[in-house]
DNA sequence: ACCGAACCGAAAATATCTTTCACGTGTGAC
DNA sequence: GTCACACGTGAAAGATATTTTCGGTTCGGT
């Protein structure tokens, strides 16, 4: 196995790049080396027939098909002229700037820049990647609702925790239960009208699809935000929220972008709520702010 | 036989339409209708298979073959290539400014759209106004730190938190207090070799100074993390760490880009302390890992 | 009106893409 | 340890798209 990163990055890759991410977990040794293949050279790819990649990735026609519709194209036709696309898109574009991971021994303005610019990368794939139907029926759900819980552990918690305040902020009533054994205990009393979310990244975390099973069971609506929108807690989610997978390195762990991406979707979630209740929400917002205005003042009591 | 090419479009056709002007008085009518098909509408003719494209200007596969050949293609597959990298390029060249703030009635599209690029260009924001040699000062009293307590109330009480589960990953000794009573009773404990943070946007948050300024007084390396840097929380600060403040509207309150930046300076200490205490942050954070594998359920490859 | 040259499209030939199917491999159950 | 099963995989058949061929048609010139 080739574990050295050689990913000579010419491109931010567009959406592209982030979808192979996102996907590659998925896939198949064979799948992702042509996945890998295409990522890393949109421009090359583009000019080879089917059996040309399946012969310079060592695989066959039938995997080079079947990676094209994994990645959302009908065939591998579409995906050649996406590809064609997005050489040309990156020919046009400029400036890739920065190139390598964060090294042990980079200088501290070093880290700073590049840290910024990946999380920068995350959100720009997220926003790509974002279902908008998805996310507006979830919206329609949470302003509908009668309640709402919210489930995450570790990192994903802190993302619920902050939804639960956004949407307190606006009126709503909202929990966010880190505990799993309150939140399946919390689970069961939800019924329709109410609304269950689960942010997980992995979308493996047993005790965050256990409530949210439960949720489900019990009839209310429910939505996930992971990053692996084949994961199993997607069979129990009504809509399911793409967050980007980045890659990631030792000093950058996924955690870390994962937590961005969440947080936009949670953000997007939370003024699009906002809106369709405008009416409720504007005033509910502005009684918060008053009313923690004069815990900002110098000194103490 | 002038066919003038009727170029509806107010220019992008790049060199393809000009190619075709040139080389109209030398072709057939059968040909010209081709070629103004595909001049006019790349992206729509990329779309379409040769036996589409003959239909659609009323020709056979022959001609438009013969046309492709003409413009310098050696044959239709390539020029339909040619036409999708085109639609694409001007497909990105238009309007990327985002220039308007969030509405009531925006569609939900839009506010993905809007916020990942306030939230990029708060990332950008602040990675350009952070002073290295504070954070590289505050990341060498962390990594040398007997412990660490942080302070955040609010949303930056999630970010206190989100800072003292990374620093709690690599092995070192964190708390994160947003009761202001245990904050302030904590921070007694504080004496000279530990560090506190205080993390506040506005910077004059009672109950997050507090904390600090016992800390200060007990002989603690004090950092704080906040978004006015003449605020008075400062005072009790050996290290200031600034995050952006960037405009806010209506439907996005100030906790939200506040929030972002404050996460991208908290990432940057905490790669910087792993950097700095790389032998022992590596196996620590291998190892937080390898507990939690078990918690996820063996659900995709 | 006749001839010749260029134009054009129908259909055959070829290349390319897609689907099917059977084989090998690894994995979990017993 | 062995068996059964499911899954990944590529070879080859099947379908589609592209290219070429070739003969009919038109049009200008004689």
């Amino acid at each position: 196995m080739t574990q050295d990163v050689k990913e000579s990055f010419g491109s931010p890759g567009g959406s592209l790049a982030a979808k192979v991410r996102t996907l590659a977990p998925s896939m198949t040794r064979s799948m992702q080396r042509v996945a890998e293949a295409v990522a890393n050279d949109p421009a090359g790819c583009a000019a080879l027939t089917v059996t040309g990649l399946a012969e310079l990735t060592g695989t066959s026609e039938a995997t080079v098909v079947r990676t094209a519709r994994l990645l959302g194209y009908p065939g591998y036709r579409d995906l050649r002229l996406a590809l064609a696309g997005l050489a040309a898109q990156q020919q046009s574009g400029r400036a890739p700037a920065i190139t390598t991971d964060i090294a042990v021994d980079d200088p501290i303005a070093d880290v700073v820049t590049k840290l910024a610019y990946e999380e920068q990368q995350t959100l720009a794939d997220t926003a790509a990647g974002l279902d908008t139907a998805q996310l507006g029926a979830a919206v329609t759900a949470l302003a509908g609702a009668r309640r709402t819980d919210v489930y995450g552990i570790g990192a994903s918690g802190l993302v619920a925790q902050d939804l639960t305040q956004k949407l307190l902020r606006i009126g709503l009533i909202a929990h966010a239960h880190s505990d799993p054994h309150l939140a399946v205990t919390n689970a069961v009393q939800l019924r329709s009208g109410d609304v269950a979310i689960a942010i997980t990244h992995s979308g493996s975390t047993g005790d965050v699809i256990e409530p949210l099973r439960v949720a489900f069971e019990h009839g209310a609506t429910t939505i996930a935000i992971t990053g692996r929108p084949d994961s199993p807690i997607t069979q129990y989610a009504d809509h399911v929220l793409a967050t980007s997978t980045s890659r990631e390195s030792e000093l950058r762990p996924a955690a870390m972008s994962s937590r961005t991406s969440q947080l936009l979707v949670v953000d997007c979630l939370f003024v699009g709520v906002a809106q369709r209740t405008y009416e409720t929400a504007a005033p509910a917002l502005a009684a918060s702010y008053e009313a923690l205005a004069h815990r900002h003042r110098s000194g103490s009591r």
